[in-house]
Parts: structure tokens; sequence; C-alpha cells
DNA sequence: ATGGGACCTGTAGTAACTATAGGTTCAAGG
DNA sequence: CCTTGAACCTATAGTTACTACAGGTCCCAT
């Protein structure tokens, strides 16, 4: 249980070490020990709660969100159903995006089916980001 | 064909204005003549311009790839086939996105079931963030 | 001629990092 | 013990694509 440099947690969560030293300007992480020589000393609580603030981040929740979900571990004050209704909605969030990019793709594709790929100027893609409507 | 003011074209293209004057400033669209008072005059090609870019956007590629396609409008250098195949990429792009995401929403809907909601602090969901991989 | 809405410029703020400059500390090899 | 170079430090600026001021000027209908 030997505290470890900000090199080592970096690697032990691939989160690089700029990040990691933003997260704490932004009182994300907490401020950790320091050697007589300035550097952080970081131990195992750190790495913990640098990896629940990654996966959040994977999983797409904002920081702000993050920072809500640490508010309410650190304060002890959280049901379950609280954290449930954030995961729900955030979930809900992510299929209206899914629902959104999936359109997208149909656009595009049927703009690019229409074209010939031709060595000519006269692009039907073109005209169609003139012209239409998405 | 009178020219008309930048809350014109706002209007008609749904753009706003901050939004259009930020356009000029990267050189995305042209320095439109002036008033003498100084206010931007915009005639019909400026309109057809900005909607294109709109449109780009709104299909997702970065105002990057929007100045490339408006570069190869401008010099009339560009053929059908260059066209098909930045918006081919630019799909496949989106297509990856969307799985992302379903994979995402899986992973949150799936944490959410294992959650009971009751008024406990002990929560799966807290505990799945602590601990398991996406 | 006057009032107020639309316009002007320039700057700063947003999210979530990433990158750089210019300096200090640490640990391993000689 | 000393040196060297990798790892660390701070502070600041840059990224994308806008948005939001502040503080002023212009235009046009009454």
């Amino acid at each position: 249980m030997t505290p470890f440099t900000i090199g080592s947690l970096s690697k032990g969560t691939g989160c690089n070490i700029e990040t990691i030293r933003y997260y704490e300007r932004i009182g994300l992480l907490p401020k950790p020990p320091r050697s007589p020589g300035g550097h952080r000393l970081y131990e195992e609580q750190h790495l913990k709660r640098l990896t629940f603030v990654r996966r959040c981040r994977e999983l797409g929740f904002t920081l702000e969100e993050v920072r809500s979900f640490l508010g309410m571990v650190d304060g002890g004050n959280y049901t379950c159903a609280d954290v449930k209704v954030l995961t729900l909605n955030h979930a809900g969030e992510v299929k209206r995006k899914i629902a959104d990019l999936r359109r997208l793709e149909k656009v595009l594709r049927g703009m690019a089916e229409q074209c010939e790929g031709g060595e000519v100027p006269e692009c039907p893609i073109i005209d169609a980001l003139y012209r239409k409507a998405v």
C-alpha cells in the first residue's frame, strides 16, 4: 500500500496525466498529499475514485452528472431510487441520440446512392445539400 | 432582389446571428457588402451558401469538412466521386457512433435493471460503476 | 426629431480536455 | 557522491462550434 505517482495512476486508469490534474483543479478529485519535493502521492482510494469517474464518462455522463453522483456517494445521502432515475434518464437521452443518428445515416446513404461517382463535377450530393431539406 | 439584413438571413436559414458573424470571421462565408452605416447586406447567393453550411452541419459534418466541400465547389475542381467518398466515409463514422451508443444504452439499462430502486443507499449501479468494466 | 429595435465590434464564456513553455525533483548508473 | 534524463511541477493557451455579453451606432416609423 505504498503511495504511487501520477504517472502510475495514469497508467492504472488509462486517464491521461493532464486530465487527472484537470479533474483535481475542478474539484472532482481531492488534492492528494505531496512528496517533500511537491509530487502528488496517490493511494488506492484515488485510483478507485478516478476509475469511477472514467467509467461514468465512458457511459456518456457529463462531468456535472459525475459530480452529482460523487456528491451523493460522498454525502452517503443517496438512495438506490435516485441513482436509478438518473441512469434511466440518461439511457433515454442515449436512445434519442441513436434515433437521430440513424435518420442521419439514412440520409447520407440515400444521397450517396443517387450519385454515380463519375469524374464529372455535377454531383447530386452537392445539389442535395444546396436544395433539399433533411 | 433587394439585399437584406443579417436578421432576415438569420430567419431565412434558422441560423442565429452570432453564428453567421462567426462563420464570416472564420472565412466560411464571404464578407458581404455593407450599407453606408456599416450594416451587412446579403443577397440570394449568401442565403444559398449558408443553407448549404447549415445542412452539412445538420448531417454532422465538421466545419473543416464543410470548408473542404465549399473549397471544392468554389474551385469547381471536384468530381462526383470525390464527394461520394467523403459522404460514405462520414456515413461510416455515423454507423460506428450508433454501434457505440447502442452498447452504451444496453449497459445503462442492464445496470438499472439490477436495481430495485429502494430507499436504501446500497445501490448496485454505484457498485457497478466502481467495479465493472464497460 | 425621437424612440426603440436591429445592428455593430470585441471579448469572454461553454465542455472536456490537450498541449505547450519553462522550470524542478527523483532515482538509477557510474 | 554526483550526474543525467525521465518524470514531475505550474500556469497559460489552444481545441470545436458556438453563445453571450457590454457598450456603442444605425435605421425607420411615428
